[in-house]
DNA sequence: ATTTGTGCAAATCGTTTGCATCTGA
DNA sequence: TCAGATGCAAACGATTTGCACAAAT
């Protein structure tokens, strides 16, 4: 499997998405930090501190073309908020409900079993695991 | 265990709801057409064909408040609309997403198995199980 | 040269809020 | 009476969109 980190451009041409500048900015951004979950705010503001000159609906754009092209994954938890998983395997999430954090749950915990079939003429196009969890002693 | 249809009167005010004409409305139409997973908008659209009087303030305020006295669970899949599931046993979801609907998976079906611990200090206030689908033989 | 991407500001959409008014106990 | 509810319209926050301009092939 190929080291996203390696080598941008390969990865962007693959996808089908032309290597500009901001789209490699973010690449960079988001791939070289190992696991992250961020939303699109939050990668905003990165970038803003790291000195990159995007704007806001251009991340929009590209996490959204990133996530089509498989190489984030967008997850939904709760609130409003989409958040980007850079860890694009098979795996689930703690999710913290005080902080609004997202945890991998390392591949290969976590089993599910027993599904029922899906309803006629549907397939399974993925299952969403989520363990929410809270502090400890406060119901 | 309480049937839900035999007096609403007494389903309100065990939660500490003043039984109100919109709220007494809101209840018989959620919990009169067995289980179901409905949003705000849908819910106000419903109220207004059946001539049913409420704001659409006053349809959030109620689902919130329905949902907080465990009358209600409420569900985000994607997109970021909030559906409230009047199913509030113990049991988990497909996900059509071509359509946007969620459909229960009975309980007793779906297993989770092999959990690992949650972070430290916390404890799991819950497990979301959604199956995602899709019509077959779409990629 | 042509196609594709970017930035801005305005527009959307679900949801929440402030506040004056009404209602149930 | 009076705390608690409701309705309206304005406010919100995340996301999307339209369109002129810029950059990549």
């Amino acid at each position: 499997m190929l080291n996203k980190f390696e080598n941008l451009d390969v990865i962007l041409r693959e996808a089908k998405l032309r290597p500009t500048r901001q789209r490699i900015d973010l690449a960079k951004l988001l791939f070289s930090k190992g696991d992250r979950h961020i939303c699109a705010e939050a990668l905003f503001e990165e970038a803003c501190n790291a000195g990159v000159n995007v704007s806001l609906a251009t991340i929009y754009n590209t996490l959204h073309q990133f996530t089509d092209s498989g190489l984030l994954r967008a997850i939904t938890v709760d609130s409003s908020k989409t958040y980007f998983d850079t860890n694009t395997g098979d795996h689930h999430h703690f999710y913290l409900e005080d902080t609004d954090e997202l945890i991998d749950m390392p591949d290969g915990y976590v089993q599910v079993d027993n599904l029922p079939n899906p309803p006629e003429g549907l397939e399974i196009s993925g299952v969403d695991v989520v363990v929410r969890v809270r502090p400890a002693g406060r119901n």
